[in-house]
RNA sequence: GCCCCUGUAGCUCAGCCUGGAUAGAGCAUUAGCCUUCUAAGCUAAGGGUCGCAGGUUCAAAUCCUGUCGGGGGCACCA
């Protein structure tokens, strides 16, 4: 709104100078100044230089000369260099923001643009095999943020796990005869089979035959596979209940074995589909865009003995996901990139739209100079649940009550994944990642339980008044801040990217430190006014958290 | 060989999409600040050829091309 105003100013002056230009193009000059005191608005005059052959600072001078009265919505009107900085008028900007806050409460920073809408959206989906370590549960951590930000933002979200039970490793773990081991003991198991089954052609050959005779529908095979299966989803759900990722369906991909006869009885009739030399059943994808991304492009949908294969079975599971929603969403590592392009053209194929797909990064072990991929197989891991214990456990040191500590310990091990952008690699170091100073979750839920305090401390004053004196510039900071959320929250929509609320998060909890450390509330000439910037930071910084999945403590 | 991601301070990252005013944080290091709302905090200092080389532009960390380093992928694994 201010943005038009200034747009319209500018508009007026220029033509004066004889200088016409749409509304629109001069919205797209605009920008934000780096700092307040440079003002809240600016035009680079840089562009009419070689127009005018003038030095651009001249011509700002100028420019600024051709405004005769300053509207009331703002405070100033400066020219600096080449630039013409605009001056908001703060007090205006604050009331309506805070006003806007306390309103909308819960709900402010939403645009509602999901209302009335359903989205399906698949994430986690791990091997069922053991317990997951941190580099696996960063595909959860995204996948819960971007859950809240669909609903926040009105969607009607439907979260699924694909289970995939028709896997190696579940043989192998039958294989080794885990159907009646607990959980926790899985990963030992797998482990120790890892190592036989690397060491030994012929028990490697036992665990493909295990496969086929599940697939095949062997009962007692598939007693033990289901029994293994489901102990290691249970499992899995309850580790990652604790840090309060939740999912509404369990999706298993054994149920789409029967689904392969119909899926390539469809395929054939795009005329795509071949059989190659060695009598596995391929489709064509020449002509598509994978073209060019792989040596030959093609999908091979079945073994030489005409048993399905993997992607056989996806391509049922999403046909059946996209009928259920307005839209899919998948969370899928870098390393499937490729393989979900090469579905995504099948779907496309059977006239199927296909999921939109968000990708990430490893997480690689970092100790001192070297880093490593973390390996299940090989047990060189850090557990998810091992991290969080370690978290809660230095959190129960530094707390007031020790009720406090498991809050603070999965604030600090989702902001750490969430903070850094899916694409890039994270190096993952457990020391650093328990440090709860400086960019760390717990400084997050810190400024909010100092916030708290404040307000414990005073008085409940019911009406809300904005009158002040004067506003500091950390108050205005802390202002514009607020003011931000909404775009922020859009953006990470937008990108299905929930780094950037994590990133503004710690933003807008520095604002408020500083607003602390040089702004007392108590007894301040300002009090009243104060105090309602303290309410509104505590609420915008609950409802930016509450994306992240991160609780908010009243004291800590 | 081809495709995708990535390279910014000693370390971990933001900024790149949408080019502009002195390249920002945190950790670590050094020096300060608790008889006033929680010091998990704040202030200050040192620390940068934004991988390298070209190009576009009045202006490049940001866009384009090339190149080097790291990661991922490229036919019966899932």
């Amino acid at each position: 709104m201010q943005k038009e105003s200034v747009a319209e100013i500018l508009s007026k002056a220029l033509a004066k100078k004889k200088i016409n230009l749409k509304i629109q193009e001069i919205l797209e000059r605009i920008e934000i100044p780096p700092s307040s005191e440079m003002g809240d608005f600016a035009f680079p005059c840089f562009f009419l230089a070689s127009k005018l052959k003038r030095n651009p600072a001249d011509i700002a001078l100028e420019i600024r000369e051709e405004i005769e009265k300053i509207p009331p919505e703002f405070q100033d009107i400066q020219t600096k260099g080449p630039y013409i900085n605009f001056f908001v008028n703060r007090g205006n900007l604050a009331a309506d923001v805070i006003k806007e806050i306390l309103e909308k409460k819960d709900n402010f920073g939403s645009k509602g643009i999901g209302k009335g809408k359903k989205m399906l959206v698949e994430h986690t989906s791990i091997n069922p095999n053991a317990s997951p370590h941190v580099g696996r549960a960063r595909n959860a951590i995204i996948g819960d943020s971007l859950v809240r930000i669909l609903k926040f933002q009105g969607f009607n979200v439907d979260t699924h796990y694909y289970v995939n039970d028709v896997s190696k490793q579940i043989a192998m773990l039958v294989l080794a005869g885990a159907e009646k081991l607990k959980f926790e003991s899985m990963l030992k198991k797998y482990v120790k089979i890892s190592a036989e089954i690397k060491k030994s052609k012929k028990k490697e050959q036992q665990v493909f035959d295990l496969l086929e005779k599940f697939e095949s529908g062997d009962k007692e095979t598939t007693k033990k596979f289901n029994k293994v299966t489901s102990t290691c989803v249970k499992g899995q759900e309850k580790i990652l209940g604790k840090l309060g990722i939740n999912y509404d369906v369990f999706d298993y991909e054994s149920t789409y074995l029967n689904r392969s006869k119909e899926i390539l009885a469809q395929l054939e009739k795009s005329g795509k589909l071949f059989q190659d030399e060695e009598g596995r059943i391929v489709l064509d994808l020449k002509n598509t865009s994978v073209e060019g991304k792989m040596r030959t492009p093609l999908l091979v949908l079945t073994r030489s003995n005409a048993t399905g294969l993997y992607p056989l079975r996806d391509i049922a599971y999403t046909l059946d996901k996209m009928k259920k929603a307005d839209s899919n969403l998948i969370v899928l590592g870098e390393d499937q990139k490729l393989y979900f392009n090469q579905i995504s053209e099948a779907l496309k194929i059977l006239g199927s739209d296909f999921p939109k797909v968000v990708h990430y990064s490893y997480i690689l072990l970092s100790e001192g100079k070297k880093k490593k991929k973390m390996s299940t197989r090989k047990g060189d891991v850090v557990l998810l649940e091992d991290f969080l214990e370690d978290a809660i456990k230095k959190a129960e040191k530094k707390s007031k009550k020790k009720s406090y500590a498991k809050t603070i310990g999965i604030a600090a091990v989702r902001y750490v994944i969430l903070k850094n952008s899916a694409d890039k690699i994270i190096n993952f170091n457990l020391d650093d990642a328990l440090n709860f100073e400086g960019d760390t979750g717990p400084y997050l839920l810190y400024s909010y339980a100092r916030a708290s305090s404040i307000l414990r401390k005073i008085k409940e004053n019911k009406k809300i008044e904005l009158k002040y004196d004067e506003l500091e510039p950390q108050e205005i900071e802390l202002i514009k801040k607020f003011a931000e959320f909404p775009e922020i929250v859009l953006k990470s929509y937008n990108n299905s990217d929930p780094s950037y609320i994590a990133n503004y998060s710690y933003k807008l909890a520095q604002a408020f430190s500083d607003f602390y450390q040089n702004c007392p509330v108590m007894k301040s000439k300002n009090e009243k006014f104060r105090i309602l910037l303290v309410k509104s930071f505590r609420q915008v910084l609950k409802n930016s958290l509450n994306l992240l999945g991160i609780d908010v403590l009243e004291e800590m």
